[in-house]
DNA sequence: GAGTGGTCTAGACCACCTT
DNA sequence: AGGTGGTCTAGACCACTCT
């Protein structure tokens, strides 16, 4: 991280994710956090465009920039996430049972899901998650092999995303999900303790790297109770 | 709209979505499109980020900015949307009944959603959609009455953020919202088409004005075959 | 009128990719 | 070596808010 506006931007989200800055209190302003950090107020304003975004502060013109109530937006769990950051986050014991770990032809289905052509092979994740007590998560992963040459049970059972960003390298750089309700299949009644419910939240997630590429679709199928999604927008962009 | 980089932006809006700038092509260089549009690098910049956050391109170091497949991303409700924006866009006919309009004294559960006290007076709106042929999302609308003074059933059955932000002129700048499975209550399966679900699709909205005041707290609940969300994310920020 | 954030400019250096 | 996007700077003008 040699980024100035990354630093500055880490620092003050400590400042208030520490409570050392307060909620509805008014940040210095640009022309003074230039000062204190040594930068330009251009570098300044990158970071605290950054923590506008992500919620931090709201920025009001002719005022100033105050700092919003963050605790209040409990865990976000906006944008790219990985199983492991989540359950670490919810302070929770956790646990990943392997189901399925093949490397297999495309079917229909999946060449329409990933771009893919008749001669690739795929590699198939199916993956149940236990949080607390409950298998309430399970995920099922579709990896282009052209991307990811090799896996075994135990990256399967860690985490594929440390795997992939800092074993192979991968930089990813944007994902499209789609949240809906579905009618639960017979894997998900087999593999996941549904108690007694009928449906399951279903986020597809179609995941790019930086070159744009479409290298994984993921179905993450939860147990209804337990499924929350949260997202921070702002209006305009 | 008389900000230079937002007329740029919207320009190469236009010329993705209409299909000149083609999917995987690439776009000129900044410094090309500085000279282009007679803008400064930074502000051609500002223009490209937009495009990036919002889906349109993906810029590579040291390579260039390519075009992604807009078609690809079907509606994209990520963000603040209202109904009437969505029906539009589904291009389906749409209907609003409203079944109570009422100015109430908060009771606790509202004084925790929304921050009132004991004085403030809120409206509550609920309202049936229909598109299609079913009824199938159940609006629910707080509002904080220091804000929206009045409010008639003929606004009701339009759009209300039309309202507030037309006529009222309130600016509306960031919401956050959260996603869960719920069951259906009384009221659900009273007011909507339900086709035996048991379950709705909740998105609960909390809705800040400019200043950051929080002035709308607002349930949707989604027959579970019919709702879809979607999330367009960027790693990293 | 003074202070604030929003926009825009012109120039510089860097890391990365292509040739 | 030359082109590209990423970062950073210093300065300018504007619209807005407060007093």
């Amino acid at each position: 991280m040699k980024n100035k506006y990354l630093k500055i931007y880490n620092e003050i989200v400590k400042q208030i994710e520490n409570g050392e800055l307060e909620p509805n209190v008014k940040l210095p302003s640009e022309n003074n956090l230039a000062d204190k950090y040594g930068a330009s107020r251009g570098t300044i304003r990158k970071a605290l465009n950054l923590l506008s975004q992500n919620g931090y502060i709201q920025k009001i013109k002719g005022k100033g920039s105050i700092v919003l109530d963050v605790k209040k937006f409990d865990f976000p769990i906006s944008g790219i996430v990985t199983f492991k950051e989540l359950s670490k986050k919810m302070g929770q014991a956790s646990d990943t049972t392997v189901h399925q770990l093949d490397l297999m032809k495309p079917d229909n289905f999946l060449k329409n899901q990933l771009s893919v052509t008749e001669d690739d092979q795929i590699w198939k994740v199916v993956r149940a998650r236990e949080i607390g007590q409950d298998k309430i998560i399970l995920d099922k992963d579709f990896f282009n092999q052209e991307f990811v040459p090799s896996l075994t049970k135990e990256i399967c059972e860690g985490s594929i995303y440390e795997y992939l960003e800092d074993e192979l390298g991968l930089e990813i750089s944007f994902a499209k999900k789609v949240i809906s309700v579905e009618e639960a299949t017979r894997e998900d009644k087999e593999y996941l303790d549904l108690n007694g419910y009928n449906v399951v939240a279903v986020v597809k997630n179609y995941v790019h790297l930086n070159d744009a590429s479409l290298f994984q679709y993921t179905e993450s199928r939860h147990r209804p109770d337990k499924f929350r999604f949260i997202d921070f927008s702002r209006r305009g962009v």
